[in-house]
RNA sequence: GGGGGUGUAGCUCAGUUGGUUAGAGCGCUGGCCUGUCACGCCAGAGGUCGCGGGUUCGAGCCCCGUCACUCCCGCCA
């Protein structure tokens, strides 16, 4: 028999009944009956009660001793449970082990964390005592999920003819983008490698040597501060491209695997069939206020300033006499049509920081539908019957508005348009993992502090204008052209939740030369930053594209929880400390002396 | 860098208008218990009320500062 099992504890049923077995594992749970007692063995495959009688006199004060979590091995005969004391709820509940010797392989202190029941523990206990935590049923199963998870995305991209590289973890500091993290070279004092934030250039670099179809789970590092959703730090992106492609191609080749994943893992939640729906940038941002729209929420916001315009409400009414980039949108509220609701919206507004949140709420009054409300008696009935069939709405329902010149309003639109449809409880809200594309993203946009044309997204995308004419714009003449550019660049959400940006590549030379020049960089500054990849594409470069959705934050959705510590093994704090490690830490004079590092301290405030 | 929230026993939390010796459940320790599976019953230990200062006859409670954790904004091509 082997040293230590010769089952799992997730093992055993009625089939095994008389034979004498051996397992090994965690004391989960005790229960202590005097003249008989219960201990739940626990491995990573299940849990098996083992029942301990006096007769047995040795393992029985043994287990009187133990204590939770430790590590013991036991003997003994596979005996069937008697019908009422069959436990349902256990794979191996037909059956216990009658212990007749047992050994502590390892024991256990008192509990920082308790394992059993999973109680809600503190962040920094639970990150001090990973170990623990891990052990708990939850995280130990989310774990296992993004195994299997990051399994079947390599099956599938395989299947599908991607080959996976390893790129460097050690490269060059980029001058775009997030903060790098900085590696000092002891062989080059004064110079840094940076840890990449994503295999961009490498990737681009594996299509122009000819591999066509590339994919790996890639680890990306960005020294930029956390989120719930974002850890500090580190992360991991399913990061992909292929060659000869245009946008189209990329979708159909990333479509099945997400959709796929998304049913394999999904627990029967419905997934947005595909190919999945494409909303150009403008359009989300009209309809949703986000580039990150929640589908889940059927709510979809219309402008509706004519209706304003010169109207009795004149808040609205001298916003739009006065600036002609002055919009009204309207945020209709199914189902809101309450004082109550109307009020506790506009309260929440005034939270936010808003002046407030105009509203009407219909009702219907002697078989009319009249509006009501401080906006509905302003403009009056005619102008309030137009905006309540532009929308359609009815008796009971409601619908906000946000005035102002849309760029500074949208975001808070769009947070007004999640949190109604959040709180409306009535409102039939999608089940289940609903996909889009966000495409169309300007090339290009306005920076307000440094008062010049910047990229607005990734600055190696292809700008969607014909190349013959792009090489040919001008910074200053044709600014407006620029900035109403769009670029072969999109972004794959899921329920409000961006997943990852790509983009068609820009590899031709002269376009990128053209690009950089017109968000002010000249041509030194891109062959001395990029001159890697741009050499590369001065000796044949395929035309090529790709994207790289987030893992982290796709186990957290087929996980269902909404922090990322919730599905990594060993998360930092938000402060980037590991508390279990105890990363960042110090290092010793003769490790700085080596590279060349001497440490000034921030003087304090 | 900025804003919000939280901080009372190991944990989750209660603690009245500022007033006697700061409580409960879980956990822990000891005892009892032969069919439990959130075992049960009895007893016990366990507190710098995050920390520092202030107001007051008196502070867990009020004020100021500070620290920790967390969420958000900035940031994240």
């Amino acid at each position: 028999m082997h040293s230590y099992r010769s089952h799992t504890c997730g093992e055993l049923t009625k089939a095994q009944v008389g034979e004498t077995v051996r397992l090994s594992g965690w004391v989960h749970r005790k229960r202590d009956h005097g003249g008989l007692l219960f201990i739940d063995l626990r491995d990573h495959y299940g849990i098996t009660q083992l029942v301990f009688d006096p007769d047995f006199a040795e393992p029985f004060a043994a287990a009187e001793r133990v204590r939770a979590e430790s590590v013991i091995k036991v003997e003994g005969p596979v005996i069937a449970r008697s019908a009422e004391t069959v436990n349902e709820n256990l794979v191996t509940g037909a059956i216990e082990v009658q212990v007749k010797s047992m050994e502590v392989l390892s024991p256990a202190e008192e509990l920082p964390l308790p394992v059993f029941g999973e109680p809600d523990y503190p962040e920094d206990t639970r990150l001090r005592y990973r170990f623990l935590d891990l052990r708990r049923e939850t995280l130990h199963r989310n774990i296992v999920l993004r195994s299997k998870v990051i399994s079947s995305i390599r099956r599938r991209m395989t299947d599908e003819g991607f080959m996976e590289f390893q790129t460097p973890i050690l490269t060059a500091s980029s001058p775009e983008g997030a903060r790098d993290f900085l590696v000092p070279s002891r062989l080059h004092p004064g110079q840094f490698y940076a840890l990449p934030q994503a295999p961009q250039q490498f990737k681009q670099l594996i299509m122009v040597a000819g591999f066509d179809r590339y994919f790996q789970i890639a680890p990306c590092f960005r020294d930029e501060d956390a989120r719930a959703d974002r850890s500090p730090g580190e992360f991991y992106q399913l990061d992909m491209e292929m060659s000869f492609v245009e946008q189209d191609d990329i979708f159909a080749a990333i479509e099945p695997v997400l959709h796929g994943l998304f049913e394999e893992f999904g627990n029967g939640q419905a997934v947005t069939p595909y190919p999945f729906p494409r909303i150009p940038y403008a359009e989300a941002m009209r309809k949703y206020g986000s580039d990150k729209p929640d589908l889940r929420i059927p709510i979809e916001m219309e402008e509706v300033t004519p209706h304003f315009a010169g109207s009795g409400f004149k808040v609205f009414a001298n916003l739009i006499a006065n600036d002609p980039k002055v919009e009204v949108w309207a945020i209709p509220a199914p189902g809101g049509g309450s004082r109550a609701f109307c009020d506790r919206m506009n309260a929440w507004a005034q939270g936010e920081g808003q002046p407030g949140l105009g509203y009407i709420f219909f009702r219907e009054e002697g078989g009319e539908i009249q509006g009501a409300g401080p906006v509905a008696k302003n403009i009056g009935p005619e102008r309030t019957e137009a905006i309540r069939t532009q929308l359609g709405l009815k008796d009971g329902d409601a619908v906000f508005f946000v005035c102002g010149q849309p760029k500074h309003f949208v975001s808070f639109a769009g947070q007004a348009r999640v949190k109604i449809g959040t709180d409306l409880e009535t409102l039939p809200k999608k089940e289940g993992f609903n996909f889009c594309w966000v495409v169309d993203f300007p090339m290009y946009e306005w920076d307000e502090e440094e008062k010049k044309i910047d990229f607005s997204h990734n600055p190696f995308s292809m700008p969607n204008y014909p190349h013959e004419e792009f090489v040919k714009l001008d910074r200053e003449k044709d600014a407006d052209t620029i900035l109403g550019m769009t670029a072969f660049q999109y972004d794959i959400v899921c329920n409000g939740i961006e997943l990852s940006s790509g983009a068609v590549r820009n590899h031709r030379p002269e376009v990128m030369y053209k690009a950089f020049e017109l968000a002010g960089y000249d041509k030194d500054v891109v062959e001395n930053k990029f001159g890697g990849m741009l050499s590369a594409f001065k000796y044949g470069a395929p035309p090529h594209g790709g994207l790289a959705p987030g893992i982290d934050r796709m186990v957290m959705l087929l996980a269902g929880v909404d922090n990322l510590r919730e599905v990594t093994l060993f998360p930092m704090n938000q402060q980037a400390q590991d508390l279990m490690m105890q990363a960042p830490s110090d290092v010793s004079n003769a490790q700085l002396r080596e590279l060349n590092i001497r440490v000034v301290q921030p003087e304090k405030k």
